[in-house]
DNA sequence: ACCTGAACACCGTTCAAGT
DNA sequence: ACCTGAACACCGTTCAAGT
């Protein structure tokens, strides 16, 4: 690949997910092409479609909760690992439409290696439920396949109410589910 | 208004009920006049803008829910009403996407008379609520506001997974989350 | 009054012309 | 090789002509 051409490809990358964060799927390709500065063709010859730019922003997006797993598991108590997990992972999620995407997305979207990647997350978050169901810390039958599920319900209630600050109660009652009993 | 506007109205409804059920918010407006047999120009001029005539599915759905509940209301044990609010709720949206959309955008969607709706659906709600906290078969600050944030959550995750059957897990989580201590 | 569908606007995508 | 933006396609919406 040509230098300039990389250093487009980097420039709608920029663009994109700033614009992206801020409006959601909603962006309109002209608006990122003038944003970073080239013409859309431009945007066109290095992502062929905007959901191919989209899944660009997802996949960059999902390895930032795989290094949340990874801080989550140096956590000693058994249950704060997990609620850690939960927590700064909706943190992450709240008042970025990219990340949001990623967490509602991940059933549906496909990219190249996303196998790893989601065994890359899966790794650490399984150890930490394992050992919280060790402990006895949540229900015997939590597996890691819940918390994709479990994120997707609490972004999907982050515009809920005046403040949009309701997830955290969501949150809460998802994490007191999690309790054995 | 004329009888055949009104029959033409009565058409359109039909054809959109049907067609939006199936494909959701992705129905084409030339669809559903062609389904209704009927112009483009018809369903514009019976609902303003393709909104205008989803917020009117919404508002027919909505009224189920109420239902739902006075239903549930009749079950003696406090939690089962509970349970079965919920449980009844999330089968009516399951499969329709009429529904999904009902549930995942009722904090946004506005309608004439919408304030009287949401109340009719909050009486029995709250009466049904209120009984099993007395009871304490779930938790003491558990309200209605709950009810419509987690409903979002179990629907939104109605694709996961292969069969797309997980909520029913989902569900079981949240229903244990509720539960007191 | 109400119905119809050609025409317009908007936005994702393509491709001929340029460097 | 890569860039550009005019042109095309698609779909929501409007409105002049018809009954």
């Amino acid at each position: 690949m040509r230098a300039d051409a990389r250093r487009n490809r980097e420039k709608v990358l920029v663009a994109a997910r700033e614009l992206f964060a801020r409006d959601g799927e909603g962006v309109q390709i002209e608006e990122i092409a003038n944003h970073a500065g080239v013409g859309i063709g431009t945007v066109y010859r290095h992502f062929p479609t905007k959901g191919a730019l989209l899944t660009e922003m997802v996949r960059t997006r999902f390895q930032r909760f795989t290094e949340i797993a990874l801080a989550a598991e140096e956590i000693e108590d058994p249950y704060e690992a997990v609620a850690t997990l939960f927590t700064e992972s909706a943190i992450a999620v709240e008042g970025d439409a990219g990340f949001q995407l990623a967490m509602m997305g991940v059933e549906d979207l496909e990219w190249e290696g996303i196998e790893q990647e989601k065994a890359a997350f899966a790794a650490p978050a399984s150890r930490i439920i394992e050992r919280a169901v060790k402990a006895g810390a949540v229900r015997p039958d939590m597996s890691v396949d819940d918390i994709p599920m479990l994120m997707c319900g609490i972004t999907s209630t982050m515009y809920f109410g005046p403040g949009g600050g309701e997830w955290r109660r969501h949150l809460d009652l998802i994490l007191s589910g999690l309790r054995p009993n």
